[in-house]
RNA sequence: GGCCCGGUGGUCAAGAGGUUAAGACACCGCCCUUUCACGGCAGUAACACGAGUUCGAUUCUCGUCCGGGUCACCA
């Protein structure tokens, strides 16, 4: 340490503050298990949570958990330009949508929890600006005074030149040989100045590392003076992220893959500051087709609005539907597991960072459905009631005050076929259901009585006539539909569909033509769940009028 | 462009120096069935390309191509 240096960094930084000694002694090492891995989910609160953020906090969550250690959601507000209003509270929501929660850190707009706070990066100026001033002292950081303008010049120059690599570095660092006078000079005379990293990187030199998902990475060592502290003060992600994970004793730094370029920085500011560096996952991002392009790409928050958390919210996914399906992306092993462990909670899901893929992959809607159908399907009538009305009570309230008119009613539609060992598969999201349960309530109910082709209005008329003849509303199932049977025959129809397959010109049609027009008459659709329950349910008076209004439209 | 990371059916993916190259979703067909859904059964469909190593390569190596990422006082 030279005169100088400690000269510089009083200049700097002033007498006195915080020492990194300080900080060692006020961020002990954490009393974990031996194994326990600690994560961190660190997001800027630049807009809306997206998928690509759930599914990147789910990885630092489970792994966490596996290993017996925590997780802590630390806020990375250092740029202020790129900040919105809400950020914060936009993550914290997005997450609690989903069910989830970290065992420390940032807790809401301004509240936190644990003892290695603030987890909010603006707050912690104190202690970037004592390793900053230790770094400093050490010769390892000096301040530059180049403008924005003479920047972007020298990188001109660099392209011009077809020089590898761009950066302020070697001749280009104007400002990393200046004699403490002129710093001196130019500090006192209020001139703006950024805090830089002096690397002592060599361009010929590779440097390894271990990354856990994609196992040995080689690179080219960093030879670039990294901003450390902005001229605001602030810190860049770099040298927040080497302060703040040694510190905050992260072991395991799990983000996007977008960051497997900056590692080899990383690494030489974890050991310019005498950190020991965590060790680094880095994962594959969620990709989109693009629509102009009909390229696969990442998933950006700016372009695609779909990749918003909230987009599955509004549509009425289950949060656990969501959840589920980013499982089967993150382990393969997963959905072998969930059929293994039918009831189990996802959380309990051995989760296994080795097991990750390394490639990006494409959001897959279809399976998104797929996934959600099966967990749909083994909620019972009341939960599925119940979550409806949470859904619909914020995104639809016609069908929110339709359903909550009469809870028993709308409880009874969503038991038919359901509640027993094979229930349906048919809802997806919540946003559906409106069209399933149209046919329930008049208030919504349009009539349609498009007949199918094979059927002529005359037929159609004949039959209902005859139904409504035999029509009872106590029969049960097997009663009404054997009734169903017998007027076949007087129409032209058969009860049998097998003789119809054999001898199609004998008929004018079997009985699944016949229960068609019966179904079509009452809820408009050819496609219903159990016709007979939605009868008993909709009610002897219902199922009359309509009936009755069918076979008027038929005949006119 | 430099540097990285990737490339197994339409999608997610297992796999390993020798396999009939799993499975799931989607699609298609059949069965069950009064419709739909469920369930059962079957089917279409893949190792980017070229060299090299090897008795043998989709698997290992190299090159090409393609895709993605990154090269800021953004994270």
């Amino acid at each position: 340490m030279t005169d100088n240096n400690k000269r510089l960094a009083e200049l700097l930084f002033g007498n006195g503050g915080l020492t990194p000694e300080d900080c060692e002694k006020k961020y002990p090492l954490r009393n974990l298990p031996e194994g326990a891995r600690v994560t961190r989910f660190s997001p800027s609160p630049t807009g809306y949570l997206h998928i690509g953020g759930l599914f990147g906090a789910l990885v630092d969550v489970l792994t966490a958990r596996a290993s017996g250690g925590i997780t802590y959601l630390r806020i990375e507000d250092t740029d202020k330009k790129r900040e919105v209003e809400d950020g914060v509270s936009a993550i914290i929501n997005g997450f609690k949508n989903f069910g989830m929660s970290f065992d420390e850190g940032v807790t809401g707009f301004g509240t936190e929890s644990g003892e290695y706070g603030p987890y909010t990066q603006s707050q912690r100026v104190e202690v970037y600006h004592a390793v900053a001033k230790r770094l400093v002292e050490e010769g390892k950081a000096y301040p530059c005074f180049c403008t924005a303008d003479e920047l972007s010049q020298t990188r001109a120059e660099q392209e011009n030149g077809g020089a590898a690599i761009t950066g302020y570095f070697g001749k280009w660092a104007k400002c990393r040989d200046l004699s403490f006078e002129e710093q001196k000079r130019r500090i006192e005379a209020g001139e703006p100045y950024v805090l830089r990293f002096r690397s002592d990187g060599d361009e010929d030199k590779r440097i390894f590392f271990d990354d856990i998902i994609r196992g040995k990475i080689e690179m080219p060592e960093n030879v670039i003076d990294e901003v450390l502290l902005k001229s605001d003060g602030i810190p860049t992600y770099h040298f927040a992220h080497a302060c703040d994970d040694h510190y905050m004793r992260t072991t395991h730094v799990i983000r996007g893959e977008e960051w497997i370029s900056s590692v080899p920085k990383h690494i030489a500011l974890f050991k310019a500051c005498g950190f020991r560096a965590p060790k680094y996952a880095h994962t594959p991002q969620v990709m989109k087709i693009d629509e102009e392009t009909g390229a696969k790409r990442k998933l950006s928050k700016r372009k695609d609005p779909e990749a918003a958390v909230s987009y599955f919210v509004e549509q009425g996914y289950p949060k656990e539907s969501v959840i589920e399906y980013i499982m089967t992306l993150l382990n393969s092993n997963f959905e072998d597991w969930r059929r293994a462990n039918p009831d189990t909670s996802c959380w309990e899901f051995p989760f296994n960072l080795k097991k990750m893929s390394v490639s990006g992959c494409l959001f897959d809607m279809a399976k998104l459905n797929d996934v959600s159908k099966n967990i749909i399907s083994k909620m019972s009538s009341r939960e599925i009631l119940n979550n409806i009305l949470a859904w619909s009570k914020e995104y639809d309230s016609e069908l929110y005050s339709l359903l909550t008119a009469d809870e028993d009613y709308a409880v009874g539609i969503f038991s038919i076929d359901r509640d027993c060992p094979k229930p349906r598969k048919d809802i997806a999201s919540w946003n559906q259901v409106k069209d399933f349960v149209e046919y329930f309530y008049d208030e919504i109910y349009t009539p349609d009585y498009t007949l199918p082709e094979n059927i002529s209005s005359a037929d159609a008329a004949a039959i209902l006539k005859k139904y409504l003849e035999v029509f009872d509303i106590d029969d049960d199932k097997d009663t009404w539909f054997a009734k169903i049977k017998e007027i076949c025959e007087p129409l032209g129809f058969t009860p049998n569909v097998k003789e119809y397959k054999k001898n199609p010109d004998a008929f004018k049609g079997h009985v699944g033509d016949v229960s068609t027009v019966i179904r079509l008459a009452i809820t408009s659709r050819r496609n219903t769940p159990d016709l007979h329950s939605i009868i008993r349910l909709i009610g002897r008076q219902r199922v009359l009028s309509r009936i009755q209004n069918a076979i008027e439209k038929y005949e006119s």
